[in-house]
RNA sequence: GCCUGGGUGGCGGAAUGGCAGACGCGGUGGUCUCAAAAACCAUUGGGCUAAUCACCCGUGUGGGUUCGACUCCCACCCCAGGCACCA
């Protein structure tokens, strides 16, 4: 690339000819060289204050998107800014190489998953390096290395001794023709396998689940994190606390028998107007409820809803639907029998997986009402109006004075008459005040093979569940397997990795043959960078306490409910069990946006991904990062279009002016050349204009703005040193241009260390201080005040920058364009901001 | 459907209560060239106009607050992310 600056009308003396721009060159030159002087690894004893800088480890499903180069470019210019002021940034890198993509692999290719992603992180690494990323290769991670899932089977028999891992039944997705379970991400919307197009059933298994619920007031506190709001907030109407009552009801079976029915309620205060329950398709008291004549319907009814998503069981637009089971609940409040039917939109996950239903006050239950012809009884009335409760056409929602409920008659719907109510509950004894959550306890097993091998044992002697000693670990995943057309796990075949001993009685026994979620992985990856190749436990105490907590974490949001819920419950559980000092892992979070390819986030899975290669190929790294961050703010990602590419040629524009500004400065001979201070200030000025809103716009993650900004800049000086021939004689100029190369390095890290070597110095560019702002020098002599007339603007005036507001006054009013204007109108109202602009309303 | 964001020229975007469209792409005209490419210079929201004067319109839609609204408030429409086994 052979980039020509300005006209050759120069009058300068030229002692040598201008070095061409060659990124493909000075780009491998540089990575290598920083490799070799270790300049991207932190050590573990530098004196400079610790900035731990990191990224969500990828996936390695085979090539670098842009996606992967949009996260992490702007995850390195946070880093490099960081060490531009003052730390000892640690930024690791490593893969999260257990998941469902590599058996896809195995089955279609017939590759073994562990072959397969080996190469895949082998390729990844290369294409990694290709970005100049500060990386520290030294503390390098792959979660599918036994070295590593040691411990994470390790950090599992530590959550199951503290009681925190408990079996229990869950369903999964199950295709009746491939006899397997699938992944939500393999059943199509239509509920069908995505494999053979079969209808996708739910099937009940015995799984291992971690007590996150047990953590979720902690989870809610957020303490001593600075996280978006928007973040929080999803967080905190995920785990859904709400505060309520569980009241036990008496059901009564056909054959007379009586059970308790305990239900979860946020509003006590309306059990007068139960009219009917419903009842989860799954609870387990549905088949001892149903009356033989109701039995053939109830059991359709609850074979439709196993086909059924939780999404479309929750949509509120869908037309109601339930069965009648014949059986009745007895109401202690009014001694009433009411009728007990199924429906789908109660979830057993949630509470107790029955409800009360008040329709009279809750819009579900109301349009439940109405469909089955149910009676509804008002327990509130509104203050201003009568409402006929076989009139009304919506639910009543808190509002008005208790009515219809006895001797709680004429209360004001406030928190006291709920609390009346539940002490009254409690006082009879028929329930107590409850906190409920949305939360649910984490699922972690999988019936698959490309995952942590979960460590428990299944005596055959009696002696149940047995954890397997610390010391047998890791379980080995075998590295061999077939994979079968099954529904078991390709382990269930290999008789060496099942049959073991019993730990305590040394009878036959068998290996769980359920692997870990791979959130179980990325749930500590983050303190095992700090002493990548510890052996004596999953990281070294000493260093976890020097590098943690992480200082700067940098992820999508996607990531919000899951992974960010997963991690922050594991620190606890181990703070708990004083393994760690602090609490929450993360102290600053930021989420980049999504790159998008077709109106959906670009990734593998999905078929949509754009490669960097060409691009980096022709224009090379600091060209593609600069114009990735250049895109637009980088919390926002952005649409990739066809035309979207055709700007690249703007940032390699923008990157050989910088080339030519600096390089003809390094060439000419500017010996007996003298330079007019007034310039020099102007250079100074512009200099330190640009040095305020670039570092401004770097410290709040606004790269885009930031390049624009030094685009001007570059304008600016180009714009100069045309008019001023002999410049650059002067050590303002020189300084002028370094402030232009340090500004620029955190997302042009190669050009801009070739060019500061250029002007002559011997130690690299990334090691400088941030250029120092000086908002004396930046200080225009005048500024600009708008002139409205009624909000519009009618004139614009240049006054001297310490003008009083009777100065500005005086002007205004005796401006021709003013006075035109205002055609002999008298002003009514003058509004001064100061500096800025006068408003004048007639 | 629910939770969380977002919607500004032909395109990416700037402006967070004060000049809408910075910066860049693309377009148009020019310089250089035998020619083209590259590079450089000028110009570029729409309408009206001889005009680059003046005036009017314009930030998803409809309403509101304010001297003044892309920005704040209310309602709606559209797009994206997440919804617990993709990671």
């Amino acid at each position: 690339m052979d980039t020509q600056i300005r006209p050759e009308e120069k009058t300068e003396k030229v002692k040598a000819e201008r070095p061409t721009y060659r990124p493909n060159e000075i780009e491998p030159k540089w990575q290598q060289k920083w490799q070799e002087m270790g300049a991207n690894h932190a050590p573990d004893d530098d004196p400079r204050p610790k900035f731990y800088n990191l990224m969500m480890f990828p996936y390695p499903s085979g090539d670098l998107h842009i996606g992967h180069w949009y996260n992490f470019v702007g995850g390195d210019v946070r880093g490099r800014m960081m060490r531009m002021k003052g730390y000892n940034v640690m930024q690791p890198i490593g893969f999260d190489a257990f998941g469902l993509p590599a058996e896809n692999a195995a089955i279609k290719r017939g590759i073994q998953p562990r072959k397969w992603t080996l190469s895949n992180i082998e390729r990844m690494r290369v294409q990694l390096r290709t970005m100049g990323n500060n990386w520290d290769w030294e503390r390098e991670v792959a979660s599918c290395n036994p070295e590593y899932y040691k411990w994470t089977e390790w950090f599992f028999l530590k959550l199951y001794e503290k009681g925190l891992a408990y079996r229990a039944k869950a369903a999964v997705n199950w295709c009746p023709q491939d006899q397997t379970v699938l992944a939500n991400e393999q059943v199509l919307a239509d509920g069908t396998c995505e494999r053979c197009g079969t209808l996708v059933i739910k099937r009940e298994l015995e799984q291992w689940f971690f007590r996150i619920t047990k953590y979720a007031d902690r989870l809610l506190e957020h303490k001593g994190i600075n996280w978006p709001e928007k973040t929080k907030l999803m967080q905190r109407n995920w785990i859904g606390r709400s505060e309520g009552a569980r009241i036990v009801f008496k059901a009564t079976a056909p054959d007379g028998q009586e059970y308790d029915m305990p239900i979860f309620t946020t509003r006590p205060d309306t059990v007068y107007g139960i009219t009917f329950f419903v009842i989860a398709p799954e609870h387990p008291l549905v088949e001892k409820l149903t009356t033989p004549e109701k039995k053939a319907e109830v059991e359709a009814y609850v074979n439709l809803a196993k086909g059924e998503t939780e999404i479309e069981r929750t949509n509120a637009e869908r037309e109601k639907s339930g069965v009648f089971l014949g059986s009745y609940v007895t109401s202690p409040f009014t001694g009433e029998k009411v009728p007990v039917w199924i429906s789908d939109y109660v979830l057993m996950g949630y509470g107790t997986g029955a409800i009360m239903a008040v329709p009279a006050h809750d819009q579900r239950d109301f349009e439940f009402a109405r469909k089955f012809d149910l009676p509804v009884i008002l327990t509130y009335m509104p203050n201003d109006q009568e409402i006929n409760a076989d009139t009304m056409t919506e639910s009543l929602v808190h509002e008005g004075h208790v009515v219809n409920s006895e001797q709680f008659n004429g209360l004001p719907d406030s928190p006291e008459t709920v609390k009346k109510f539940i002490d009254f509950i409690e006082q009879q004894g028929w329930g107590k005040a409850e906190v409920n959550y949305r939360l649910r306890d984490w699922l972690i097993s999988r019936q698959r093979y490309w995952g942590t091998p979960i460590p428990m044992i299944y005596c055959q002697n009696g002696c149940g569940i047995q954890p397997v000693p610390e010391e047998q670990l890791p379980v080995i995943l075998p590295a061999e397997v077939e994979f079968k057309p099954t529904g078991e796990s390709p382990l269930n075949y290999i008789p060496e990795f099942v049959n073991t001993t019993c730990p305590k009685c040394g009878g036959p026994a068998r290996r769980e043959t359920d692997t870990m979620d791979t959130f179980m992985c990325s749930s500590w990856y983050f303190l095992r960078y700090c002493s990548a190749t510890y052996d004596k436990g999953p990281f070294d105490p000493e260093l976890v306490k020097k590098w943690m907590p992480v200082d700067q974490y940098i992820g999508g949001a996607e990531h919000t409910t899951m992974h960010l819920l997963y991690a922050r419950f594991f620190t606890m559980a181990l703070y708990d069990m004083g393994l760690l000092n602090f609490e929450e892992p993360f102290i600053n979070l930021f989420h980049q946006g999504t790159i998008l390819r077709d109106s959906r986030k670009m990734s593998k899975s999905k078929g949509n991904v754009v490669a960097p290669d060409i691009l980096v190929g022709q224009y090379g790294a600091d060209t593609v990062r600069a114009f990735l961050m250049f895109l637009g703010p980088f919390d926002k990602g952005g649409n990739w279009n066809d035309g979207t590419e055709q700007q690249v040629g703007g940032i390699a524009r923008f990157l050989g002016r910088v080339w030519g500004l600096v390089t003809d400065t390094v060439i000419v001979d500017t010996t007996g050349m003298n330079v007019d201070p007034k310039i020099e200030a102007n250079v100074q000025r512009l200099q330190h204009k640009t040095i305020g809103r670039v570092t401004e716009d770097l410290e709040v993650w606004q790269f885009n703005t930031a390049l624009s900004g030094l685009m001007e800049y570059n304008n600016g000086l180009l714009k100069i040193v045309a008019e001023t021939p002999g410049i650059q004689a002067s050590p303002v100029w020189r300084e002028a241009l370094e402030t232009m190369l340090s500004l620029l390095s955190p997302l042009c890290p190669h050009i801009t260390e070739e060019l500061w070597q250029m002007l002559g110095h011997t130690t690299s560019i990334h090691n400088q201080a941030m250029p120092q702002y000086n908002p004396e020098l930046a200080a225009d002599p005048t500024v600009t005040v708008v002139v409205q007339i009624n909000g519009k603007v009618r004139d614009r005036m240049e006054v001297p920058a310490n003008v009083t507001e009777e100065e500005v006054r005086q002007a205004v009013l005796s401006s021709p364009k003013v006075e035109q204007a205002l055609n002999g109108a008298t002003p009514k109202k003058f509004i001064y901001i100061e500096g800025k602009l006068v408003n004048i309303v007639l």
